[in-house]
DNA sequence: CTTGACTCTCCAGTTGACTAGAGATTGTAT
DNA sequence: ATACAATCTCTAGTCAACTGGAGAGTCAAG
């Protein structure tokens, strides 16, 4: 009378590997990290996660794609998953990571604008002009990198 | 009479390195890899690089930076100092480089708003509220993540 | 021509993030 | 009762990107 219906779905580490698209391994891997927690485990000891686990997983892969280590990803889960830390402390982390993004983001697009400006000014020539130099390779100088000077004398 | 002024300047991988901001072990490391090219030797065998390698690996610490592993800012720097590749051929790679950002750029947004709109609704008690339970982490629950569910029985 | 800072190559070690394999146990279907 | 897949722990290996140290050679100054 006590558990119902959706408390009983739990899923074991194979489950959770296919619906996340991560190796079992690595899911272990994770949990040993902390950035995971198998709520419980059977009587022979197999893991059990609840299906939140899976979008759990897909933030963890999502921030990782982004640059973010497991280390750094651990304590943002942390954020969300503590239940007692100082308030002023926990919206401290929170905007400290908003203000990272924002430089990573600012960074991006910089970076984004370098490179398409380069093709902006791409001369219009779509018969594809095969075995031709590029007018795009006249323009990297002005780029903020520039060849590796194989100034041969 | 060849030879003029500014050709002479070559540094030698130390002063790169302080220029830098990169340890020497590293320099030599990117040259191994093919991301840098010493221009020339010394007699003795020091390393001569032009000072255009001091925004080369400046370019490469910031793409490493966005995530960019150095394989693949191998195959960045390999279309900008390729002089001979086929036209089209570079085009589109650059192309690719672009929409590869700005995915990039729309996952960081996303989890930009994710976590500022956490903050948005914080309850403004500036009274550093210590020894609280947050008012944030009744609305965890709404983000793409969720606790790991540690619902004791 | 010696001293001291700089650099060379080579090889081994480190960290982060997995990944593989052995050997044992568990869960379930017949 | 038994087969067989799924899981367990443990140890070790891999790959990327460095990093450190040994031992030797180089260069500029006095």
């Amino acid at each position: 009378m006590a558990t119902l219906s959706q408390d009983q779905v739990l899923l074991q580490i194979g489950q959770v590997a296919v619906l996340s698209q991560v190796p079992i391994k690595t899911i272990r891997y994770y949990e040993e990290l902390g950035l995971l927690k198998s709520s419980e485990r059977t009587e022979g000891g197999f893991r059990l996660f609840s299906p939140n686990t899976i979008k759990r997983i897909a933030f963890i892969k999502r921030l990782q794609k982004l640059g973010s280590s497991l280390q750094e990803i651990f304590e943002i889960l942390k954020v969300y998953d503590q239940g007692l830390a100082p308030c002023s402390e926990i919206k401290q982390q929170l905007e400290h990571q908003v203000s990272e993004i924002d430089r990573r983001i600012a960074e991006l697009i910089t970076l984004r604008d370098e490179i398409s400006d380069l093709l902006k000014d791409w001369n219009p020539t779509d018969k594809t002009t095969e075995g031709e130099i590029c007018p795009i390779l006249q323009k990297t100088e002005s780029l903020v990198i520039d060849k590796a000077s194989s100034r041969d004398n």
